[in-house]
DNA sequence: GACATCTGTTAGCGGTCGTTAACGTGAGCT
DNA sequence: AGCTCACGTTAACGACCGCTAACAGATGTC
């Protein structure tokens, strides 16, 4: 039986030390968004950080456990960032545009997982699933809030449509390496903020004729 | 040796007909949007069109063929009605009104490809990626035209990222099913113009201090 | 110096999966 | 009536892959 150090002790004093597990995690990570996760295999992942196959399962339980715990911690994080820059804005405008701020940064500096997190959800174990799905609706919700009062007159379903979209614009970043980082990031913030907050985008779609 | 009628007497009176070949393609999208490529199985898309198993090989030649032949078909389809659409078109701006209403009647109406395009390109047969690439390349060569007729102060790596954020918004349709098809449909189409033509959103990206 | 523990190795098992082989059947043509 | 051919079936092969077993070196501790 191995001893599974699960979050708790992985961040035992603070930052400064990069686990075995991350490094491990990290290489997958990369293959996982490359090849997708059944088309990797465990030597893959072992020769990327060294080892060589089976030598990870020192580290971790199964293959579907790295899925997990990698796609959970990205939720996790996604969602305690979103919740602390809305509760440090002062307006809603404000709390919008850090929301969309904080998207753009992680999405530019965490691709992989990015890519890994809205393709492999399906190959998640029941409880991890369960876990990422109720970490995803609470960061929508988050989102949803914010957007219904900067754009007063829309309804619910309609603000939750736009957030999804939104999300496949930010998204996109893997998709394309056309400009570098910095100019990527404020095209990507103005494109979200006009596409939300653009003139009437949003309103009129249930209730009109 | 079995016979390989490679799209060209697939319509050969016209569309009434939906051959045994589309009708396990379009199950096997299905199946492949769910669970990935590498998630479905043989038996499972045999199955789900009635049949069990190996008969699938009377139709097409290997696993890997399904997949090639819908995502080149789905390709080739997008780039044409593109095409269609702007030669139509008297104006730029009208060009790219018709340009999104287009994209997002596609995205609408063939969710599970969409979602299969951008998650099993890669693992596409060598000769059929390559031609899928270059199909995905042109498309989005349109886009770049337009928006830069459109947007005139727009250099073209911008034009290029931007495209492929417009796309990652509209193919957000599978992650969301709150609206109904028409609502999403306008939502979409406002969302995407306004990220587009929104006051200054595009320029002084590569110009600026 | 004996011991435990952490981390890695190689060999092999068990199941899954794509593919092929061999065979069956019913419709249509001559 | 008989032949062909399109379309299925089941059985089995071969490869791959996740995972376990058994073993080994390096390190720190009493």
């Amino acid at each position: 039986m191995t001893r599974q150090p699960t979050a708790a002790e992985a961040a035992p004093s603070g930052q400064p030390k990069p686990t075995r597990r991350e490094q491990i995690l990290a290489a997958a990570a990369e293959l996982f968004a490359l090849r997708g996760f059944h088309g990797v295999g465990i030597d893959d992942i072992g020769s990327a950080v060294g080892i060589s196959g089976p030598g990870l399962y020192r580290h971790f339980r199964s293959k579907d456990a790295m899925l997990g715990e990698m796609l959970v911690a990205i939720s996790e994080k996604l969602l305690a960032g979103g919740l602390r820059r809305v509760e440090l804005a002062d307006a809603p405008a404000e709390a919008l545009t850090e929301l969309v701020r904080w998207h753009v940064d992680f999405a530019l500096d965490n691709q992989a997982l990015i890519t890994v997190h809205e393709r492999d959800l399906a190959n998640l174990a029941e409880d991890d699933r369960r876990r990422v799905r109720a970490l995803q609706r609470q960061y929508v919700e988050v989102w949803v809030e914010v957007i219904r009062e900067v754009v007063p007159a829309t309804d619910e379903p309609t603000a939750r449509a736009a957030a999804h979209a939104v999300f496949g614009l930010l998204n996109s970043t893997p998709h394309s390496k056309h400009l570098d980082r910095d100019a990527m990031a404020v095209l990507l913030h103005r494109m979200a903020l006009a596409a939300l907050t653009g003139p009437g985008a949003l309103t009129g779609l249930t209730t009109s004729a």
